[in-house]
DNA sequence: GGACCTTTGAAGGTC
DNA sequence: GACCTTCAAAGGTCC
């Protein structure tokens, strides 16, 4: 069976940063040694990132690493070397690290503009008055740097599924402490992150990677090695980029690793379909039992999953919001707010845990993955008014009612219009007519051309 | 307790 | 190749 990740990625073009050409690099190069270099001494290397880290903060020195902008990008794909863009951290890169273009990427870059702000540092973008306070602009994102023009030509977009009427928000305005909150962000400017205090048992060892992120998984070396170890970009596959908890724990041992590793290739080969040393006598019952007690491998993190799990506090702190969903939309508006660089970043650290987790699970498969899931989300879309009502409400907002389905359709139903799902926006004052309304909306695309 | 909401992107399946 | 579906995170909400 063909390497699940290395298939499709050649196969779709990858997702990021030329991944297409990136990939065959990794195949052609491998001559085997560098593919079965360990993770341990993956690990070990971000121990010396951490260790420079340190030493960066106090002397100002670039990183001394071993390598350097090149135009090839072979070494970073092929033998997975530690990435100078691995001192990404708590909102600074360290080095320069390169692009598909074989350029290289000038860091540090201003704060403000990873953090969605504009770059003279007013406050007008906050989510009060400016993420969500003006309209989404025409072009709502910037896609990944290589597929950047394509998408542009294209002139795709995607619409908000929480509209804002009036293009005002209306969720409560900065507070007096937010404001301060974003004051000192403002102030600290690259270094910001290194204030928030870290809510993460991380080691000293590993102190250089300081996380803002809260967590409930405390992160250990023996948690590392149990069973329950499962990937995530907090554990392991961020590289100590500072993007989560999972990117800061203390580097399992090589023995831990071992065992781990060896547990679940077992786990993992059993999973699927088993191997020609299985013993024949397992029974489909016990195997069955055996799966479901198998730790569920998530899927590496996606670049924008990287950013929200990064910016998220700040949103909820600056906004007072803790709706999920309302919080993602914001997240989504600053995404796309980025710059292509800052974009870029998370890109390239959303690829490494994908190189990782390739690494860490050979065998994974985002199939099996979805087939052996704990959960399946997201029901299949049906015919009934409340589910719809939710999805149309969803989808199209209050203010645009026009567009829901028949069902939904408040004129047609007697499904209150407000109220209901909490996170829905406030009524509009005039809400639109629910005229021209045929049947059931159309499968939403996920991209609208404009 | 689990599905749902929301966001983008990755991956895999289908046609 | 286009399109569709699921799942990653997150926490409030609803059933």
């Amino acid at each position: 069976m063909p390497h699940a990740h290395s298939s499709s990625a050649a196969s779709s073009g990858g997702d990021d940063l030329g991944s297409t050409d990136e990939i065959k690099v990794f195949k052609d190069e491998g001559d085997g040694e560098d593919e079965k270099r360990s993770s341990e001494n993956l690990l070990e290397e971000k121990s010396s990132l951490i260790d420079w880290t340190e030493s960066e903060e106090k002397s100002g020195e670039p990183y001394p690493g071993k390598l350097s902008v090149k135009s090839d990008l072979s070494p970073v794909f092929g033998k997975f070397e530690p990435h100078p863009a691995a001192g990404f951290n708590m909102g600074y890169l360290v080095a320069p690290y390169p692009y598909p273009n074989g350029g290289a990427h000038p860091l540090p870059v201003a704060m403000t503009g990873k953090m969605g702000l504009p770059a003279g540092g007013s406050l007008s973008l906050f989510c009060p008055g400016g993420d969500l306070g003006q309209p989404p602009p025409a072009h709502m994102g910037i896609p990944p740097p290589y597929q950047l023009d394509s998408k542009l030509a294209a002139g795709l977009a995607r619409t908000p599924m929480y509209p804002f009427p009036g293009g005002t928000y209306p969720y409560p305005m900065l507070s007096p402490e937010m404001s301060q909150v974003a004051a000192s962000w403002l102030t600290y400017g690259h270094h910001f992150d290194r204030h928030t205090p870290s809510m993460y048992p991380i080691s000293s060892a590993a102190s250089g990677f300081r996380s803002p992120y809260p967590t409930s998984l405390p992160i250990s070396s023996s948690s590392l090695s149990s069973e329950l170890y499962r990937f995530s970009p907090t554990l392991g596959g961020g590289l100590g980029l500072g993007l989560g908890p999972a990117l800061v724990p203390p580097p399992p041992s090589k023995a831990d690793l071992d065992s781990h590793h060896s547990r679940y290739a077992r786990s993992l080969e059993k999973g699927n379909g088993g191997t020609p040393n299985d013993k024949p006598s397992e029974s489909s019952a016990n195997s069955n039992k055996e799966q479901t007690k198998k730790p569920h491998i998530k899927k590496p993190l996606n670049a924008f999953m990287l950013y929200m799990k990064e910016m998220r506090a700040k949103v909820v702190a600056e906004c007072t919001l803790k709706e999920s969903a309302a919080i993602n939309q914001i997240l989504g508006r600053r995404w796309h707010a980025l710059g292509r660089e800052e974009q870029a970043k998370y890109y390239e650290l959303a690829r490494r845990e994908r190189q990782l987790h390739m690494q860490l699970y050979p065998d994974w498969s985002s199939r099996a993955n979805t087939q052996r899931g704990k959960k399946r989300k997201r029901k299949q879309e049906t015919t009934d008014g409340g589910n719809n009502l939710k999805k149309c409400r969803a989808r199209f907002g209050l203010d645009q009612q026009n567009q829901w389905c028949k069902p939904c359709s408040p004129e047609s139903s007697s499904v209150m219009v407000s109220g209901g799902l909490g996170l829905l926006r406030p009524e509009p004052a005039t809400p639109l007519p629910a005229a021209s309304l045929v049947g059931s909306p159309p499968r939403e695309p996920t991209y609208v051309n404009l």
